[in-house]
DNA sequence: GTCTATAGGGAGATAGAC
DNA sequence: GTCTATCTCCCTATAGAC
């Protein structure tokens, strides 16, 4: 990755920042939060054990930030897969549910993190700052797919549920006891799946509406 | 428990390994994986930190009992639900999701352990033994509720769906920005989502049958 | 079967040189 | 800004007394 010239000073120009954190996804997709150390991530940046501290207060700066690059990751490749997907709202919305489920599979990004590591205080707020551009992201989708009169808050019910389908799908692939290796046939049933949810969800809301 | 001619002795009679799982589950609700440690649980359980070394043989053992125990409760919970649903397939299977989030957000169990830690092999074969009574369960339901020319493949690949969805929708509330206080809230929406998914799932099955 | 004691290691975080 | 060195804490696991 360095060039000869610059034998192995890795870091010097003030891109450490970004490359620990670059560093903190890769350990984080292989070992998961358990095996996550400040010390192993400056391991791999080539620096000492010291020097992460210039630019995180603590491990869990650090760790924050690592989820924050990883959701903001996320978000842009559910938005690509919606460009992409057409212009039919239904067909956008289930393409994200796919790209989810790839993004996940091949990054083996650390979900377990984002979705199940307690943040406090600060460190909290910067990662749902993130989430919450993911979550905006597919409201917008979801508002094309829904009738005009669904509130606000209902649209948010159905993106929560639109979300957790695939979040839950993704993760337990991720551990369980299905081969990973198929990916493209997991995101391909995630989309369906997804489609299913939609379905029967659009077909209640018309249901309710005919007979109240 | 215990008899009353034996004060207050904790353990003295070969139950330490149950009282071990036990607030090992309890310490994993509160703490997570991450938090997780033999000492702390012996020291909630009142014994040395070396007494756990004498029934099971490493960190990992003890940690993959616990969630092998947590697992089976969920099993048994989801078991009941369905059981109390009444007759209807459908609402059976459905309400096996209710029971998933209201005993993940009543137990903050640990669930990112039981989907989200590697554990190495015998370990990882005596949590999966206990998730597959879990699958089993659900495949009873499922096969109820789909018409019976759909292949045991395609059920599987159902009830994976359904499983997933619920666990996403559980996990995401025990990490997310919704407040997890109203649980019976929580619940009832998931067993709606999972109506939702039903229904449409079923409306594709039978399209495809009208159509092909 | 449980205790005390301890070896051994890893990791978080800081101090001061360069 | 990064290094070396170090302090401190906690944890895993074992040894040997009771």
């Amino acid at each position: 990755m360095s060039s000869p010239t610059t034998p192995r000073r890795g870091y010097h120009h003030g891109d450490l920042r970004a490359g620990l954190i670059r560093e903190g996804i890769a350990l984080l997709a292989e070992t998961g939060v358990a095996g996550f150390s400040v010390a192993k991530v400056a391991a791999r940046a080539g620096v000492s054990s010291a020097a992460p501290y210039r630019h995180f207060p603590d491990r869990e700066a650090l760790l924050a930030a690592c989820a924050a690059a990883i959701i903001a990751a996320i978000t842009d490749a559910l938005a690509e897969a919606a460009e992409q997907a057409g212009p039919d709202p239904v067909g956008r919305l289930a393409a994200t549910a796919g790209a989810y489920t790839r993004y996940v599979l091949e990054h083996r990004a650390g979900v377990d993190l984002v979705y199940a590591h307690d943040f406090a205080g600060p460190h909290r707020q910067t990662v749902q700052e993130q989430s919450r551009r993911l979550t905006d992201t597919l409201m917008a989708l979801a508002s094309a797919v829904l009738p005009d009169d669904v509130s606000s808050a209902d649209t948010a019910d159905f993106v929560y549920v639109c979300l957790s389908t695939t979040h839950g799908y993704a993760t337990l692939l991720l551990r369980g006891t299905r081969p990973p290796q198929d990916i493209d046939g997991h995101a391909a049933r995630a989309v369906v799946a997804a489609r299913d949810h939609i379905t029967g969800h659009l077909l209640r809301l018309h249901d309710q509406d005919t007979s109240p």
